[in-house]
This record gives structure tokens, C-alpha cells and sequence, in this order.
DNA sequence: AAACCACACAACCGCCGCCGG
DNA sequence: TCCGGCGGCGGTTGTGTGGTT
């Protein structure tokens, strides 16, 4: 695509430059100029981007360059679908800080803020549609607290349990195509994992490093079965080593990329065994099952009559599944019920 | 096979704060 | 102190791709 853009309007705008009218190029990075670029940071650094622009022949602003870069071409950029571990992690960080993505991008080792942000949009924020309630509302919030996110360890512990089990029995092809959660190794990064209503305590820290490794078994009130006491065990959840030789890759790519010129100095490595939907982690079973003593705040979801609860729209049916149904039917409505799991409500 | 649609994501835009002259 | 350049950030858009009808 050879989309060109005249800059010469004078204004403040950091894209122009007033001493020569420039031909700047727009859209799409071919694949000379992400050579140009990668080969000229590889000599000379990044930073000063208008000037690196200029320097490195790129008809492109400095802007555009910095985004290529940091987005798109710096050899750390890590690609593929967004892990479970991941996921739960944006969930987590988003809603302690809100749309701060770069802030957010900080504690995923080799995301950008802008992968994070499109996955906020595209994921989290259509399924709050499709519950047709505001992605920051009351009722969403609870529902990623108290049905995905859950959902989500669930699905973390399973995956771990799947890759426990290959390691007991390698040669299971099937399964060993199946996860990419690894064994914890040195570099780890410990985070207590707490509920939203302790996301401004001090219990949530976030310490950098080549891995993740979440703490599910503090005051968020559960203990799953692989959780010690300590708070800091190894043995509960893992993510991917992001930086081992099998997930890093020194230029990724996307299924989607609209370069189709780029392919040849990128690496596929998407994962799509972890690919969990919103559906898939609030219509499981078990997904309240990690809440042993949480209330939940279920007139504040406004049952008989909320949106989300009409019996002719599909996310209805899938969200209050015939278990969730029963166990509402039990609470028998009221103030901010408490739900007493340990009476097997 | 073609048209349509939804999705994913790269890239752009505008705004803001920082910093140096 | 003011001003302009720059980098960073969040919001938005454009478009390629794959799935569905």
C-alpha cells in the first residue's frame, strides 16, 4: 500500500516538519523499511525518533517509527494469542489501574500496551455488549470477578494438571499439543493474587522477571488444591516462560498481519490451545466453586430484571446455566446475599 | 463460488507532560 | 517564564483474514 501523505501545515503538530515539504509515507510498513529500521536501531540505538527517521532515509514521522518499533519489530515483542495466565493478569491489573496500558504492558513480559489494549477491546469489552451491560459496570465487574476470572484459574490449574501429566506420560501426543504452562524455573515473578475489593492494599505486587508466577491462596478467601500456605509456593500456578527458547522469537507475526510482505523475517508462534472465551469460563460448572466464603452482590445485578437476564437471548442461556440457576433459586433473593458455600448452597 | 460478516490488530490521531533553549 | 519539539499514552480507525451463509 503507498499511502502518502503531504505534511506541511505549519502547526504544532510533532509529525511536520516546516523546512522541506516531505512525502511521508503512511500505512503499512514494507518490508525494506522494516529492514531500514531495524538495521539502523541495531547500529545507532533507538530514541530521537524524528531525527532517526530522518537519519535512517525513513519516509515515515518519528512517531510512526517509535510505534513500529516498540509494537512491532523490537526483538522482545512477544506474540501469539494472549495466554490464560495472561489473561488474568490484564483482568487483574485492569481493574486496579483501569486503560493504563502501557502501565498494565509493564508486568506482561513482551506485550505492548497496544496488544493489551486490543484484546481489552475486543474481548473483554464484546462480551460486556453482548451481557449488555457497561464493560464498567457493577454487574460486569462482578462477573469477571466472581465467574471469569475464576473460571480462568480453573483453567490454569487444568492446564498445569495437563502438563503434569505429560510430563508423567511423554508420549502423548495429544496432550502434549495441548498447553503451553511450563514448570517454574528461576527469574520468577511472584504476584499475591487478591480480589478487587483488595486491589488498593498493599498486597498486590507485581515484582518483574523473566516468569510469572500467581499466588491464588491469600485473603481472596480460597484455597485451591495446589496451594500451600506460604503464600509464595511454587506449586500453584505458572505461566509461560516467556523468555525460553521455544516462546521468544526475534520477530513475531500475527495471523492477521496486514504486511503480507512481512512473513519472511517473522516467526509464528501462536498458541491457541490456552485461547479461552468469555463463554467457555462463566458457563463452567465449577466456576463459583473456587468462592468459598465471597459475597456476592447479586441484587446489585438487579435479577428479575436486568438486561442480561432474558430468557430469549443466548448469553442468558449460557450465562445462568442450570447450575447457577439452581443455586440462585436457593438464595431466595434478599439484601447483598451471602452465599454460605461451606452449607453446599 | 460469491457475498457477507465478525474479528483481530496494525497503524494513526489527538492530547498531554516533560524538557531544553 | 514562555515556547516549541519530542515522546508517551489512550482512543479510534482501517483493513486483511477467516468463517459463515
Amino acid at each position: 500500500m503507498d499511502v502518502k501523505r503531504r505534511v506541511n501545515n505549519g502547526n504544532s503538530d510533532d509529525d511536520n516538519n516546516n523546512e522541506e515539504e516531505m512525502d511521508l509515507r503512511r500505512g503499512p510498513w514494507t518490508v525494506d523499511e522494516d529492514l531500514t529500521l531495524i538495521n539502523y536501531i541495531a547500529n545507532h540505538g533507538e530514541g530521537r525518533w524524528n531525527s532517526l527517521a530522518r537519519s535512517a532515509g525513513l519516509k515515515r514521522t518519528g512517531k510512526s517509527c517509535r510505534l513500529r518499533w516498540l509494537n512491532y519489530l523490537r526483538p522482545d515483542v512477544r506474540r501469539g494469542n494472549i495466554t490464560l495466565e495472561e489473561q488474568l493478569l490484564i483482568l487483574e491489573l485492569h481493574a486496579r489501574w483501569g486503560n493504563r496500558w502501557s502501565k498494565i504492558a509493564q508486568y506482561l513480559p513482551g506485550r505492548t500496551d497496544n496488544e493489551i489494549k486490543n484484546y481489552w477491546r475486543t474481548r473483554v469489552q464484546k462480551h460486556a455488549k453482548q451481557l449488555k451491560c457497561d464493560v464498567n459496570s457493577k454487574q460486569f465487574k462482578d462477573t469477571m470477578r466472581f465467574l471469569w476470572m475464576p473460571r480462568l484459574v480453573e483453567r490454569i490449574q487444568a492446564a498445569a494438571a495437563a502438563s503434569t501429566a505429560i510430563a508423567a506420560a511423554p508420549d502423548s501426543p495429544t496432550l502434549s499439543a495441548t498447553t503451553s504452562v511450563t514448570t517454574v524455573n528461576n527469574n520468577t515473578t511472584t504476584i499475591p493474587y487478591n480480589n478487587y475489593d483488595n486491589l488498593n492494599n498493599n498486597n498486590f505486587e507485581v515484582h518483574s522477571g523473566n516468569n510469572i508466577h500467581m499466588n491464588m491462596s491469600n485473603n481472596f478467601g480460597y484455597a485451591t488444591p495446589e496451594n500451600s500456605s506460604t503464600g509464595t509456593s511454587s506449586d500453584s500456578f505458572v505461566t509461560q516462560d516467556y523468555y525460553n527458547n521455544n516462546n521468544v522469537h526475534h520477530v513475531g507475526n500475527n495471523n492477521n498481519n496486514n504486511n503480507p510482505n512481512s512473513d519472511f523475517y517473522h516467526q509464528q508462534q501462536g498458541n491457541n490451545n490456552n485461547q479461552v472465551s468469555f463463554m467457555d469460563c462463566i458457563t463452567s460448572p465449577s466456576s463459583m466453586s473456587l468462592f468459598p466464603h465471597q459475597e456476592m452482590d447479586f441484587q446489585a445485578m438487579e435479577l428479575p430484571n436486568t438486561p442480561w437476564i432474558n430468557n430469549n437471548h443466548t448469553t442468558f442461556s449460557n450465562f445462568w446455566n442450570d447450575e447457577n440457576m439452581l443455586l440462585l433459586q436457593g438464595l431466595g433473593g434478599g439484601d447483598n446475599v451471602r452465599i454460605d458455600w461451606e452449607k453446599g448452597i
